[in-house]
DNA sequence: AGTCTTGTTCGACT
DNA sequence: CAGTCGAACAAGAC
């Protein structure tokens, strides 16, 4: 599940693949949807013959900035991207292929579908997304004026896009269980010293799941893999996710996996109050 | 072979 | 407007 450290790990190497100035010679769409609501022969067109000029990231948003229009391409679950041979069959969940000037071709791979690729002008605003975790803007006072004095629970708070961007269930679990909070807290319960904890806690976890080139879980296609096919190591690091039933890294007593807002949350009962 | 799980976004509703 | 809930998306595991 591609979160913001995986995110960031696969521009940095789609950064350094040398792409900038290279022109898009191509593109073949397998999947209709993964390029909707554009269609595709439109979309065909108009990325056609565009040259690459910034590879960047927003929140959970790969941007391919294009001399005329931006490509955005979000992963959603199971989207990947590989660079293949210009007449290697297609993969096993081949949706997209770009065709690149100098003969390379990026391959889209995305097993369950849900990813999306969005062509738009680039000086259009194409979405509202919250604060950058990761930049100097994310300060105490901000992210105080942020969570304000709502009565609704941490967790889906934090999960939600338009206030912070990036992070997703691995890191807000991992996020809360650093700042010793139960996910179900109602915001305007914390206490100064808790909403201290929570937004060192929240760069601290994205930070290292970057040093560690994301979380890759399982070893099926459903899992993250980076573009050179590399598995993150981040899942060794994890306290809390995917752990019930282990000893909490802190306290040894039990992780617990429970619901919120219909998400598989995992915490410490002794730690996480 | 049907049911469950998975995460994100969106739309309907309160 | 803010929040909550469920649907939709789709395929694989069991």
């Amino acid at each position: 599940m591609p979160e913001l450290p995986e995110v960031e790990t696969i521009v940095r190497e789609l950064q350094a693949s040398d792409l900038i100035g290279k022109k898009i010679a191509g593109a073949e769409i397998l999947w209709p949807k993964t390029v909707s609501p554009l269609d595709p022969l439109v979309f065909c067109k108009q990325i056609t013959g565009q040259t690459i000029k910034e590879i960047t990231r927003r929140g959970k948003y790969i941007i391919l900035r294009l001399n005329k229009d931006s490509l955005f391409i979000h992963l959603r679950m199971t989207g990947k991207l590989f660079f293949i041979g210009c007449h290697s069959t297609p993969l096993k969940h081949e949706r997209v292929r770009l065709i690149l000037s100098d003969g390379r071709v990026l391959a889209y791979d995305d097993q369950r579908k849900f990813g999306r690729w969005l062509l738009l002008p680039n000086e259009s605003n194409f979405k509202t997304l919250g604060i950058e975790p990761l930049t100097a803007e994310f300060t105490l006072p901000l992210f105080q004026q942020l969570l304000g004095d709502r009565n609704t629970q941490i967790k889906p708070f934090l999960l939600n896009q338009s206030h912070i961007a990036g992070m997703g269930n691995i890191y807000v679990d991992e996020a809360l269980w650093e700042a010793r909070i139960h996910p179900q807290r109602s915001i305007k319960t914390l206490s100064n010293k808790e909403i201290q904890r929570l937004h060192k806690a929240i760069p601290h976890v994205l930070e290292k799941g970057i040093a560690h080139q994301g979380t890759t879980l399982g070893s099926t296609q459903a899992n993250y893999f980076s573009v050179s096919g590399r598995r993150g190591t981040n899942q060794y690091k994890l306290n809390v996710f995917r752990r019930e039933g282990l000893p909490c890294p802190y306290c040894g007593e039990k992780i617990i996996k429970i619901r919120v807002a219909q998400r598989g949350t995992h915490l410490c009962p002794i730690c996480q109050i």
